[in-house]
DNA sequence: GATGAATGAGTGTTCATTCAT
DNA sequence: TATGAATGAACACTCATTCAT
């Protein structure tokens, strides 16, 4: 079974996501995992390649959670603020708090300072794709003017929200009703101000 | 003379802002100050205590720097779009730019996942104390109703072109210049839709 | 095979009971042995630990010891000068000079000044067992009064020519001679000295 | 004034005899008399030649304290009981219980194992001097006949209390009682068996 | 699939000592 | 007299990795 490989997986993620892949040790993954250090080398050439899978299927999930909301952006949606508001709630559940996506982006961050690779997916996958598939959102809604500017003004401060308290700290009931509320509250607001200006 | 000491705390910022502390030895430190190791022991009583001096005079710094921005907002200053750009400025020249600041602000960005001291430091002067300066600001402004709100919608851009282009890779000419384009086009943007509202 | 494990202890009570456990270095130790230094750390979790299996290792040897005497005792014997002699030979050949106790006895020795553990094992193994032992074996010869007394009268000179001739320097043949005519001499006299008195 | 070269005299005294020597460290002993650890070097060319002078200083004091008993003894004295109790509690008090000695003894018991010349002084201090005078002592009473074995039964005995009471441990009032009270019950009974024996 | 045993390179830190001032 | 500054050698210990079994 490959049933240990991916307890690694796992439990590399959840101990790097939160010190990081250099205060980590194999030591500390393997007993973790409750297996000797040796034999984590049977199922991977070495610790980098651990977290170089994490970030091969993080990349993978990403790319089909983009795939989705480009496909529901094409079909029409989203149309108005509850077709809004369910793009949040998906971007939200599946993406800054789901555990998978939480731990590599998490890792990400700390990594990007020290790995190239890093950097780039961190760059991509919080910066570049987000904005840019915001801004084909707000396209839809109100023209291609300012689309651009728009979707800063309304991912910036989801931006800060998540880093307050989605990917520091423990990952919690209070922490995600945190984030939460005032990533809601930021977007209803926003929406309001958008219809007021738009229709 | 204490040159050798401030070399040391120097040396170990310009490393430790690059990769974190942990993947940042006592050689290394050494070895680029011109030292040996025991020698750091001369000046310190370990790597941290290097660290927390680094912390401790980075408050000191940050709280000088508050202290001038109230004493100007409570002197009149901002009154109009000059001197709200002049406060834009001082924010990013002495402070998210500044070699030490920024170092430090890096460093407490890595540190913050291990270190609850470096959470805490971070959270005050990347979340707290921004916005609630920028909220009082901006109830300077306009009055105290939803000068919270304004507050993130104008610092979340700069938190987010902070971290984009200033926080990580070479804080160089090109990144600062990128940095300032996006602030200032946003500032800009900002102050005329504030104009366009409330006169 | 656990032969290194054993070679280390064997090596570590060697130098240790030579120089004490802060003259030995975990380097001395293992070149001894013929190992790197990271091997010892596969096999015990620190320095300390080797120490702590020695005086664990000794403890359980003395247990062993002293229920053979014990049960000899009980057993009727030593009932006369004979007997007597059978005991001190047994107390000087499997424990005074025996390599592993011998060596531990002269680590306690050093030890004891600083580790409250090893002043335990000291003051237990040196004084109160071999003393205990002894006041029963004279309140089976001669009855309860005065045993305590006799006791001393008899293990201190054995104490004082153990001190002098096998817990310090090489445990030679030499040593070995000084300490076993000196111990002989004195218990020869002290018995002829019983029997003057009681018979 | 010679003040801080006798400081640095009795703390590090004061430390090796708790814990060795090599335990303690020249900074230990600097910060302990409130000194710089450069400056110890103005007064000694080293650390073992702190310890030296301790020595030589301890074999000054030892040599006189044997004139004095010598003298004492060929003029005469100790005739009787209270004469014998006499040279005990002067062995007793300026000599095992007295600060300095007592310091040096513990340093020597330490040291002695990897030390030759602690070796030798102790051996000659702890062993040969005290046997040899005590020899004396009973040739005066008794007669040469049997003169050394009467010095083993009757020192035996101290070296053991001294050893268990004296030698390790604090040196404070509850120490020093229960050492004296084990070793004049000795002395009050091994006199009266010499009374019973030799009138 | 997994592990027992080992290792070379590296970690932060302590040590006794030196020497110009 | 004393110290500020430095240093080379040593310290106990951790690391990711290898490899025969």
């Amino acid at each position: 079974m490959a049933e240990t490989r991916e307890m690694i997986l796992h439990t590399a993620l959840e101990l790097c996501s939160r010190r990081g892949c250099e205060a980590v040790s194999v030591r500390d993954i393997c007993s973790a995992v409750g297996i000797k250090e040796s034999s984590l080398y049977y199922h991977f050439p070495g610790k980098q390649a651990v977290i170089d899978e994490l970030y091969s299927r993080f990349e993978e999930h990403c790319a089909a959670l983009t795939g989705e909301l480009d496909a529901a952006l094409e079909a029409g949606s989203p149309p108005g603020r509850e077709g809004f508001m369910n793009v949040c709630a998906h971007f939200f559940d599946g993406y800054l708090s789901d555990p998978f996506c939480n731990g590599v982006l998490r890792l990400l961050d700390i990594e990007r300072r020290s790995s190239p690779e890093a950097l780039r997916l961190y760059t991509r996958w919080m910066f570049d794709e987000p904005l840019s598939y915001q801004a084909r959102v707000f396209a839809a809604l109100t023209g291609p003017g300012g689309a651009d500017y728009l979707a800063v003004k309304f991912y910036a401060p989801i931006y800060l929200y998540a880093n307050r308290y989605l990917l520091c700290g423990e990952l919690d009931g209070e922490a995600k009703a945190a984030f939460r509320e005032a990533a809601s509250a930021h977007a209803a607001r926003f929406f309001s101000e958008m219809e007021a200006l738009y229709g």
